[in-house]
DNA sequence: ATTCATAATTTTGCATTCAAAATTCAAATT
DNA sequence: AATTTGAATTTTGAATGCAAAATTATGAAT
């Protein structure tokens, strides 16, 4: 494995970033050991900065760590979907209050043309397209609230039950609904209605949780270990 | 300065929830330098597992680290109580309904118990006891839960926004208005009645949030660097 | 062949070391 | 006296070293 130099910035946090990318990516897959040499070499690094990013990723859940026997990716269990996504749910809400309370028009006319550039991938079927601007507009909502914490929070959570993986696994109707839903938190932004907003954002979500569980559940029968 | 020895265990671990300890103690004060030189001696480690426990903690906004400059104390700024305040009432509001839900007889039993003693605590006028009582009457709630990310990720904000110091600033009024909320949170929580308990834990919030606002106005105005 | 004991190897936890950056201090100039 | 320049010192970032724990491999006994 021919070690990929890092630029440089403080290197425990570039490390933290790519191995948390690499577990989301699901090139580290749940459960799975990862020794500290195999990520050295990974990254032509020394070990010293690879575990301060460990660390970081094992507080944020990414990691679970057990003294003298390393490292493992932490899975994505029924028990945290069921834990999570109420919480992920009141914190959608208030970003949706939120959110119409501090967005600039200006703000509102960019994420309506994400919106209809989405729409556009949706009709095409471009399914990493659409992925990659549906993300662009929920971020944008949650950029919207104004509120730090309240980013920071979600997206500590968002990244534990967020896996590339469960993509492929949304049905056409699910699909479709999602877009339908889109459709409506647009409206809802524009005319600034946060009750409307955080509902539809709180059953968007209630979608996003079924196809995760659905993922859950069908690879827990695959690695029967 | 004699190294205080630390009984074993994941040495960076431990560490962490020291330094994390010193900061809510305020033993360590906000925008103060922190040289891990001084860390190290005070704990009779090497500067390899302090580091790792610095990283964990300005990953959880405790600290700031700039590159080649060190590690700095997060202060509490009005923006942080702006941001932190709103997220934590929506916390606090699902926490209230999902304990009503979930807490058995006996664990609310157990908290009555907890309860009546902070009464007394407060008759007595006996600062530290009830404060004590108080924390434990909340984290009860917040077990209560039965929810394991929203316990983590209420704590990871109240962390940001509790210090010891002020605790001091409560006024007789405030003390007073803060245990007749206690009653009715407990009258709410027998009653197994969400709503009511949502919405007292919510208030009893910004009662807080007041107490931190004013805390960190005066002692903005204190340390005029 | 399976189980157990024990030796060899690997992996981890932490201390130490070294280079680079930042800070401090002192002398020199104005 | 204040400012500036540059060396001496301190502090940080990251690699290396070393001991302890865990894992794997080896071989003997059943």
């Amino acid at each position: 494995m021919t070690p990929e130099l890092i630029p440089r910035r403080a290197l425990h946090d570039e490390l933290a970033d790519r191995i948390r990318q690499m577990i989301i990516e699901g090139d580290l897959q749940a459960d799975q050991k990862v020794p500290e040499k195999d990520l050295c070499a990974r990254f032509g690094v020394s070990r010293t900065p690879l575990r301060e990013a460990l660390k970081v990723l094992a507080n944020d859940g990414l990691l679970v760590l057990t003294p003298n026997r390393g490292s493992t990716v932490a899975g994505v269990t029924e028990q945290d979907i069921q834990d999570v996504f109420p919480v992920m749910s009141a914190l959608e809400s208030l970003s949706g209050e939120l959110a119409v309370q501090n967005m600039s028009d200006v703000a509102i006319a960019k994420l309506q043309q994400t919106h209809a550039a989405m729409v556009k991938a949706y009709r095409a079927k471009d399914l990493p397209l659409y992925f990659r601007l549906n993300q662009e507009i929920h971020r944008g909502i949650l950029q919207g609230s104004g509120n730090a914490a309240l980013i920071a929070v979600y997206d500590s959570l968002n990244i534990r039950i967020t896996r590339m993986r469960y993509v492929a696994d949304m049905t056409k109707d699910r699909w479709a609904q999602a877009v339908a839903e889109h459709v409506v938190m647009m409206d809802a932004l524009t005319n600034r209605d946060g009750n409307l907003l955080s509902e539809v954002l709180r059953h968007h979500l209630e979608n996003k949780r079924e196809t995760v569980l659905r993922w859950v559940q069908k690879s827990k029968k695959t690695k029967v270990k």
